[in-house]
DNA sequence: GCCGTTTTCGGCCCGACTGTTTTCAGTCG
């Protein structure tokens, strides 16, 4: 499933931290990171391209250009091997330790043979480290702390665990006298799918006072830094927590700089720099004099870059500084455009509320029209039947007139079988005003399987949205295995929606599918698969991935008034 | 290794915190 540019950009990471481990030269390994991202990034498929026109990948030049051409030739390039001679895989591995970087790991291989974490916890254990030059009492049991960590690390967290615990700081310390403002950033603010550490921005005139209430807050578990203007805590949840403290003059440079991404800060930074100028945390200066220009907001910091503001769910280094140059930057799906959530369910299966009780949380979201979708035969634990797919139809009608602001669609949500059918006849299915279709079964098929499968499903005129297209659950289920050209191309062609499920474990597309997806022109349905009042929320992070796959109201079938959507429906039939 | 409105060489984003080599390198974000 992986794209051959993700397994390219896999490799050229790999060189880059062999590199950063066997050089003193920050720079080329800086080189092939740069080159990976863009490689990454890029929308052209690496296996269909020759050298001439790989070569036009920028941060890509002649040498790494040549790279990439044997390794798509051959599944690896000569250099990578060489390197990887040289450096057992279990030394890369160690630079995963926090705290321990490139340079301190080189010197445990060398001078005392550790080649891998468990060895180099044995050496800690026995004292082993206080030979070398360099590792003092701390050093060692930092290390120590470290391994540890790793290895009890529940890794990145979901969106809306990240989300749960930043509103719990903003309630902790955003009330207090000396916080004049506060903000979350970071990943989080970008609304990445997973989270490896919470960011928050506070403005303040006393650092220290609102960095002892952060240290000594009930959720600290332990203190990883702590100094004059930034600190960091592991929280008992395992999540790491970084507060960083500004005067409140510099709340926008700040903002920027705190929130990322890293390689989008460093584009705009080399931007300051081309203009004789330089950005920091604290503001855009002239370089020579120093002279502060703006710093207060964000709008600011980014005009004086010649740039319009950039929404933080793009900076990525995707291609939005160049859209933002060219004046071609989307103008991405706000939460309030959206009109309506066309994937939710209710107790009538495997759902926690009543219908009357959706309704009315939905009714006060403001949305304009909303669509029950319950399971349907097929996936028999659901236990549903024709006759209370009907009933529930009849008590929507009824409920109408309860929301006059509101109107009420009837669906379903079928499930595509082995062969690509679902669960109803045409004459049934007609009855539906919007019909959502998923895998639910059989996630092992092979690729071609899979495919045929899905596209099948497609071709169906009922058919008008798939469901959390790849099926992967974050942390728990891997993606299905699907030729996602064929589908994209099957979704533009026959006009089927596909799915940006909100559910914080699915995420489904996710942000580089859509991107892929839209350059085919496919339309796209903004869901929330909601099983209880509390998941209608949801529609926030449904709202962040679509922002992050760069989708507009335009792509969006329900972000369009209700007629439009009711065209899209009939899908050309 | 890449790149160019300081263009084929000489730069490369910038600052905070930590520990230790007490003047700075390593690490991190």
């Amino acid at each position: 499933m992986a794209r051959l540019n993700d397994t390219v950009e896999a490799a050229l990471i790999e060189y880059a931290d062999l590199l950063s481990i066997l050089t003193n030269d920050p720079y080329k390994p800086r080189s092939y990171e740069k080159a990976a991202r863009a490689v990454g990034g890029y929308p052209g498929d690496l296996g269909t391209m020759d050298l001439k026109e790989v070569l036009k990948i920028p941060s890509v030049g002649k040498s790494i250009g040549e790279k990439i051409d044997e390794f798509v030739r051959t599944g690896s390039f000569e250099a990578l091997e060489e390197l990887r001679a040289q450096i057992p895989p279990g030394v890369r591995e160690m630079i995963g330790i926090p705290g321990l970087g490139p340079k301190k790991a080189i010197v445990l291989y060398r001078e005392l043979g550790i080649a891998d974490v468990e060895q180099l916890g044995q050496a800690v254990e026995q004292g082993r480290l206080a030979e070398l030059k360099g590792f003092g009492a701390k050093t060692q049991e930092n290390i120590r702390r470290g391994i540890e960590r790793m290895n009890q690390s529940t890794g990145r967290v979901l969106v809306s665990m990240a989300m749960d615990l930043a509103d719990y700081f903003l309630e902790r310390l955003g009330g207090r006298k000396d916080v004049r403002r506060m903000e979350y950033a970071g990943s989080l603010r970008r609304m990445a799918e997973t989270i490896g550490d919470l960011d928050l921005l506070v403005a303040s005139d006393d650092p220290i006072g609102v960095i002892d209430a952060f240290t000594s807050d009930g959720m600290t578990d332990r203190v990883l830094a702590k100094g004059d203007t930034k600190s960091s805590i592991l929280t008992r949840k395992g999540l790491q927590v970084d507060l960083r403290v500004v005067p409140l003059e510099a709340w926008g440079a700040a903002m920027i700089y705190f929130t990322g991404s890293k390689p989008h800060n460093i584009r705009i930074r080399e931007m300051a720099v081309r203009k004789g100028l330089k950005l920091n945390e604290y503001g855009l200066y002239r370089a020579k004099s120093g002279k502060l220009i703006v710093a207060e907001t964000e709008e600011e910091v980014y005009e004086k870059l010649s740039l319009p503001w950039i929404p933080p769910t793009l900076r990525e280094d995707r291609g939005e500084v160049e859209a933002a140059l060219e004046g071609t930057l989307p103008d991405v799906l706000t939460r309030k455009q959206l009109r309506g959530d066309l994937h939710t369910h209710t107790d009538l299966t495997d759902g926690l509320a009543s219908l009357e009780q959706m309704l009315a949380t939905a009714s006060g979201l403001g949305y304009a029209y909303y669509a029950v979708t319950d399971h349907a035969p097929n996936l028999f634990m659901q236990r549903m039947t024709d006759e209370k797919m009907l009933a529930q139809r009849e008590q929507l009608r009824k409920l109408q007139s309860s929301y006059p602001r509101m109107t009420l669609l009837h669906g379903t949500e079928l499930n595509i079988d082995a062969e690509g059918n679902v669960d109803w006849d045409a004459g049934f299915l007609d009855g539906f005003d919007v019909c959502v279709a998923s895998v639910h079964s059989l996630f092992n098929q092979s690729k071609d399987e899979m495919t045929r499968r899905i596209v099948r499903a497609m071709e169906n005129p009922h058919v008008h949205v798939i469901g959390h297209p790849t099926g992967r659950i974050i942390n728990k289920r891997q993606p299905v295995d699907l030729d996602l050209e064929e589908v994209f191309k099957a979704a533009a062609r026959t006009g089927t929606a596909l799915e940006v499920n909100g559910y914080p474990d699915r995420l489904d597309l996710r942000d580089e599918h859509i991107l892929w997806a839209r350059r085919h022109g496919v339309r796209f349905a903004v869901d929330t698969d909601s099983h209880a009042t509390t998941h209608l929320e949801h529609m926030r992070y449904g709202v962040g991935n679509a922002q992050r796959g760069w989708l507009t109201q335009d792509d969006v079938i329900n972000a369009w008034p209700l007629s439009k959507l009711r065209t899209f429906l009939r899908k050309g039939g």
